[in-house]
DNA sequence: AATGAATGAGCGTTCATTCAT
DNA sequence: GATGAATGAACGCTCATTCAT
């Protein structure tokens, strides 16, 4: 992988206030951040190469010395909200609330991840397609463990009657994650709501359908 | 081209009624048939009008005859789905039976229309921002349309105390919607499951969240 | 194959002289001798495209309507200087005359027709391994082809008696034809031998090796 | 390329000790053992200056510290072979056997020097028109100066009687050197006949044309 | 002596669309 | 209605070379 391209780094703890004029960033972000932009706005093959370095304000020689393709860059902007929301939806299950409350949290959260990046999950589900079939099956694969993880939670509540059982945990997934990933087709941030608020009824949502049926 | 390669088969086992030589169908139909199908398999950018026109078997010179420009391909798929489910879900929503009821059919049937025309939900939702602004806002309008008919019939619900009201129609329906959407990205038609057995579960999952709250 | 890329065309019976201003030759045929004549001159990967339809007065989508890749046009080449060899060389081996007849007759056509075509055979042996590989190994059969059946003439000599044995026939071909590729390394044709010369001298050569050994 | 593979040849017979760990040879001749193996398997053109560092496990900054461009590597490679194939050549001519044996001796070891030596005879007649053209008369001039010196030897024996006079030195010559520098066409190291007996036998056909006529 | 990030010009190729026939 | 040759602009990508370190 390219050298730089690591996304939650810490890195410069010291300040250095004094760079005088033009790159805050290291190169592989920027194009990061300028790729994920345009393809967010108008698309992955309708945005050029030329587009995205004259946004980044570099060469396409700076970008292909990172990247060893176009799509390579999105693979990195799938790379990158994947591991960030793997991790948090791990912490989140493997808490100590109950279990009601970590499905709650894994499902407000991965809400408000989705809302936060939601240019990253935009371009995601437009344009997994195009992506090299190696990468995207490395995609899906970290995308399968993700549903899985949260499956056997779900699995968990339902034997210890935590959860109905005559719901498919499976499908009850499929259900919610495909409501979540639908977000950036309706989704606006400059909305009335919040995408906390969106999570917490996200969350009411999917929990209704697990509920211990009063008359079952 | 060889002559005898065209794409509907010379090859006549029995006689199949009057259809003497060729064409089967009608150009324009062949050709959205043959996008749609390569649409699908390989995303629209990445499909060329040759490969179109090759896979129906005509001329490019034919394609533009009937067709301004090739996403004018893509409206028509678009128009197409839209069409068929708004009918279906126009009669649903206005039958005589149960809001209960109704509600679970229009849910039925929207999953059953979409696995059955999977093919052009995936296009649909990958590649409507390819589409001209003007033929986008059209699709978006019939779109809205349809769900503001499906909202109301649960504010409908709602005000009648058949499904409880402390529940967003609103985002109840972006929910599920955006759940039958998705379906593209996982559901298989050679899987374990029918399209009516998803629709009866996605429907179950829909009418968990309106049931009103015993406790409440 | 390119439509109209034959080579010994009888085509135009008619005098079309009227032709008032541009397009004396097909498309094909100018694309071929404007790329014959760079290739020869700068090489196979230090001429461009553009370069080559410039000098044709087409545009590149032109050029890419009748050949499929750079590298076809070399295949063309190629494939245009075999052919002319290969019936040249058989017809004067089928003939009715003397083996030595036959033989020298073969010698000295492949010199005059070499040093004819000198662009294509420098092109030829300079540029042939930048062909795909499946083209080079068609384009080897067919030299192959050629040196085998003037190995098979050697060989029927030595039959006979009319040429030595103790010389090997496919050594004495892949030698013969060594020096004979070799030309554009050397042969200019306003230097002060004419083909026909050289090719008289080379045939003596050739026989001088084959004559049977009046000590032996 | 295995150590010891150098062409000059009498390095280190015995003591092999100290090289403790890695760079076995100096990185210029590391740059051009490389480099000959890539551009007589793939071409000059068609091999990056990356790929040579790699193999050569050095970077390109090494590189261009010690050769001013990518085709210095191809200049040196053809000085290489020219220097030690007119070095022997002039050993041999200059010795006292009688003619014969000396024409013999240069033309037996210029064939074994060039299959010993083969990619650097494939690569100079492929390539060398893409040398710049001041080094490109460099190697013209020493390549004639060989050419020349074979020359003389054979009217030496003309004007002697030992050679036959009615073939043109000058004729002999390109003929056979033409057939010796077109071996990397068909030679193959691994095939049946080693370079000596290809030499024996290419010396037997050169001698051929020289040997006195018996009837004149 | 050696690094490797960066340049910048150029490459072969694609392709939606047009238009004379 | 339909053809298919031709356009022309743009595309993703390569690469020899430079240069601050």
């Amino acid at each position: 992988m390219a050298p730089g391209s690591s996304i939650g780094g810490a890195e410069d703890p010291a300040a250095q206030v004094s760079e005088s004029e033009a790159e805050q960033e290291p190169v592989p972000q920027r194009l990061l951040t300028a790729a994920t932009r345009l393809f967010a706005e108008r698309g992955f093959e309708t945005t050029s190469v030329q587009e995205i370095v004259d946004a980044a304000g570099v060469t396409k020689g700076a970008m292909y010395h990172y990247f060893g393709a176009k799509d390579d860059l999105l693979y990195e902007i799938y790379a990158r909200i994947l591991r960030v929301q793997t991790a948090r939806m791990e912490r989140a299950v493997d808490s100590a609330e109950s279990i009601q409350q970590r499905l709650r949290a894994v499902a407000v959260d991965v809400v408000v991840t989705t809302v936060t990046h939601l240019d990253d999950t935009v371009i995601f589900f437009r344009s997994m397609h195009l992506l090299h079939p190696d990468k995207q099956a490395e995609v899906r694969a970290q995308r399968r463990h993700y549903h899985e993880r949260v499956r056997r939670l779900i699995e968990e509540g339902q034997s210890t009657g935590a959860f109905r059982s005559d719901r498919s945990a499976e499908l009850v997934v499929d259900f919610f994650f495909g409501a979540v990933h639908h977000l950036g087709f309706w989704y606006r941030r400059d909305g009335p709501m919040s995408g906390q608020q969106v999570g917490e009824q996200f969350a009411d949502l999917l929990l209704d359908s697990l509920r211990p049926d009063s008359s079952g």
